[in-house]
DNA sequence: CTTAGCACTCAACAAGCAAGAGTGCTAACA
DNA sequence: TGTTAGCACTCTTGCTTGTTGAGTGCTAAG
């Protein structure tokens, strides 16, 4: 039941051929722009036996022939080439990542915004999961006579902040201690183990004023920590969506927007993804919504740990070899610049 | 030329069935449904009228009238009534708002949020402009051997920081040091003044290891500076315009997005748009691309000063009573907990 | 096994037609 | 003079029908 070569040959055909222009693909065209050598009656047998093993479809008697899901999975694992970026689109992507200053979540963006530009197509990017990060310290600062700023530094680098607006007046010496007292208690704690054990209630200390300073200041500790747990999510690119013929009918870039605009469901798609580049075709797709799409992810790293990840969604249809190149360099990038040396 | 009292509730009744069935209103339902206490044929005659008066138009000659732009200029001036949010209406607006962190940026997500919900159409807000915010002190922190966190805040409460790496590595004293001579340098001038003027480069120490850090930590402290004047923009209710029948084609609903995503140009009409409650309809947009939508805005203050905005975009045809009765009613909460007490 | 030839199928487009909604006008009425 | 009924007219919408072109499947010959 191996595919022969011959057989292999035109399914890659088609396949690319579809993928530029989108329309069925008939035994005539193939023979003629892809000189294969055999006429177009040989073509349309060996395409009809191609249909049998579900590689191609039909979308009606007398139309060309479509890939199906399962064609494009042979082309992503065995029949496309790798494609090297251009010159020009490797500097665009440098300069979009440049920076001396590491501004992690600003940075993701931009990557977000280059790949949908290269790739024409919705992109998307989430910051990595921080529930293994490592508190470094907590330091509370003076804004007002009752406002403050709390601050919470990871070992990552990840730096939140909150104002605050106190119901009574401070001492700043109290700011200053309550905050050494905190960093002294939670340093090297991730965020998660110090939000889920109990260690906040059991946060006391003898000094009168701190104490009642530490009432007011605990809740929204946690709350920032929960903030800091949030995993960003930016999407690029939406209106490409409109230049793509399988959403030219207002139904189907409905559906689409509005899988997309379910943030939230979107990203625990996302997040659930394995590491490295992963691709699902159509059906593959565990979301029903989805199963009209093509994903791609890769993920990048964060001094070698903190995971995130970066891909695009589109149809089914789409340039597998040149998306696939461009988020891999893009990951590297990433990765690179958010290494420390 | 001023309009009949009569000529006035038919243009009202067109105006608001039009609102909510968006279709074009015939003289015979307009008499039966609205029972103005006259024939279909009187209806016409003032119709016609008010057609010469360009307060009607008429899509070919077998349908029925619909509303100009300055039908529902007319409407919102004079015809339309107040309209009281349900108690139900207030609660989720408040409770969406709640919260006693002063959280600036999330609040006003939030309220864009719920406008999207309330009115069905697709909502924005941005932040105030900050030029005329001025510094408090700038702070600077230890967060690796390396790497550095510096803090600006504002006397508005804003806070922005951004993590940086150094190229060597720092004595904290010469942080603290360095903190408190940009402070007191600083201190009191607003970011544009900081930003036009020349006192960045004239910023200049005779301690060794501070001018150093300084040296690094300055062009930084400038870009910061610029990203704290960056105005943010939050869209909701993008999806929302499917449900509206004037988008229900593919090239109308492309072009809807691909206005409001671009966002220095949309963020450009609403900074120049005047304080209050502004409504402007269709063609009064000086835009090419909003000629056939209606804006609402409104303005929030913060501690009385600042001041952002809030609205909705949508098409002509939307229910500007309850629209601006939602969008006032959140603007006023929002400006009511941007004010310390 | 490959190829030429031919009948067959189906989508897409255009043209024609009927139904329905709504207007504008005219003439009669209060 | 303002209001109304009646009627012809217009235009959209939906439906049907016919035509064209692309492409297939099958058969028989090379």
């Amino acid at each position: 039941m191996e595919l022969t070569e011959r057989k292999l040959r035109i399914l890659q055909a088609i396949v690319s051929d579809f993928i530029t222009s989108a329309e069925p693909v008939g035994s005539r065209t193939l023979s003629k722009k892809y000189d294969m050598g055999v006429s177009p009656a040989t073509i349309r047998n060996e395409m009809s036996d191609l249909e049998e093993q579900g590689y191609l479809t039909h979308p009606h008697t007398s139309a060309g022939r479509v890939p199906s899901d399962r064609a494009y999975r042979l082309y992503v694992d065995r029949l496309m080439d790798r494609v090297e970026l251009s010159e020009s689109e490797k500097r665009r992507i440098s300069e979009h990542l440049a920076g001396n200053i590491i501004e992690l979540d600003r940075t993701i963006e931009h990557a977000a915004n280059i790949l949908s530009e290269i790739t024409n197509l919705t992109s998307f990017a989430i910051t990595p999961k921080q529930d293994e990060n490592k508190l470094k310290y907590i330091n509370i600062l003076p804004a007002d006579e009752s406002t403050v700023v709390l601050m919470i530094v990871a070992e990552s680098g990840k730096v939140k902040n909150t104002v605050l607006q106190l119901k009574a007046p401070y001492h700043e010496e109290s700011l200053s201690l309550l905050s050494k007292a905190m960093t002294y208690n939670y340093r090297g704690k991730t965020i998660s183990d110090i939000m889920t054990m109990d260690i906040i209630r059991n946060f006391e200390t003898d000094i009168e004023a701190m104490s009642r300073l530490a009432e007011s200041i605990m809740p929204n500790f946690v709350k920032t920590l929960e903030s800091m747990l949030d995993i960003n999510l930016y999407l690029d690119g939406l209106t490409n969506i409109f230049s793509i013929p399988e959403y030219n009918n207002l139904e189907k870039a409905k559906t689409f927007l509005e899988m997309v605009n379910r943030r939230n469901n979107f990203k625990d798609v996302l997040v659930n993804r394995d590491e490295g580049v992963v691709i699902t075709i159509g059906a593959e797709n565990s979301e029903d919504l989805m199963r009209d799409c093509s994903l791609i992810t890769a993920t990048y790293h964060i001094n070698g740990k903190l995971v995130g990840k970066l891909g695009v969604i589109g149809p089914t249809r789409m340039k597998y070899d040149k998306v696939t190149s461009v988020i891999e360099y893009i990951t590297d990038n990433l990765s690179r610049s958010f290494t420390l040396p």
